[in-house]
DNA sequence: TTCTCTTGACTACAGTTGTAGGCACCGATA
DNA sequence: TATCGGTGCCTACAACTGTAGTCAAGAGAA
């Protein structure tokens, strides 16, 4: 399981782009459009750009039916999350999971609740094996 | 604390450059480049432009001594490491720390005394307050 | 004193990224 | 039918990245 896809990283705008797909696939560039006008003013042509590489890098792909161009995800969002995770540890923490759950700790941005399902996350793990 | 640094943020090969002047400050090109020429063979120019960048960007300043230049980081690795801890967090996991930690369990990159270690931290962390 | 090695400065160049303008086509509408 | 909004295609362009070559000055070595 979780084949080893090896495609080209994403940037964190092609994250964000890939995280709408996740979220409801598929999606034309117009539907990805409005929710990224929103949130940072952007032009469609340059969401079209973006999914244009996306669909060039092996991350998308699309199928034309009467309303146009419909893009899909090629890769699950976990694999590809876990994916990412890996090579960030290497890369920021020298490897170390621990490191990066020390820095999540002491970053300071979890809510006493995420703190408490994050243990209990934890917990179920250890029984789990 | 934790100075709000916001500097440009660092490419894979950068992190890779100033974990090694994190480990020890401070370091010539000279000597950072005999760690990088051994771990993946690249030449000595491409190790200074880095640092050049890197200290244009504002991550490392050096000092002259009669041995030539000498890099020192301007901000801590720890501060570092939870800024862009939070960023990741925020592009890969829309922003659910809790995501990540599933992502790097599920991701079963984890030794069994790396989960326990991890474990630990997290229940400690609970008792702490 | 020459030749060589190290080192810092400058230059180069292709690939990626973020951003977007212009164009042509198509269906709906006035 | 003349117009207009949406869509896809192609082009552009500056910034950043990874990689490295050339050069000149200084430090030793022969």
């Amino acid at each position: 399981m979780t084949g080893a896809h090896k495609l080209p990283s994403l940037s964190e705008t092609q994250w964000e782009i890939m995280n709408l797909i996740w979220d409801q696939a598929p999606r034309s560039v117009g539907e990805v459009w409005q929710v990224l006008k929103k949130r940072r003013g952007v032009s469609r042509n340059t969401v079209q750009t973006q999914m244009v590489r996306l669909e060039e890098k092996g991350w998308l792909t699309h199928q034309e039916d009467d309303a146009g161009f419909r893009y899909f995800p090629t890769v699950s969002r976990e694999e590809s999350q876990e994916n990412s995770v890996k090579r960030f540890v290497k890369t920021v923490f020298g490897g170390s999971s621990e490191g990066l759950l020390l820095a999540l700790l002491s970053g300071g941005e979890l809510s006493q609740e995420e703190a408490a399902r994050i243990r209990a996350i934890i917990n179920s793990q250890g029984k789990k094996k």
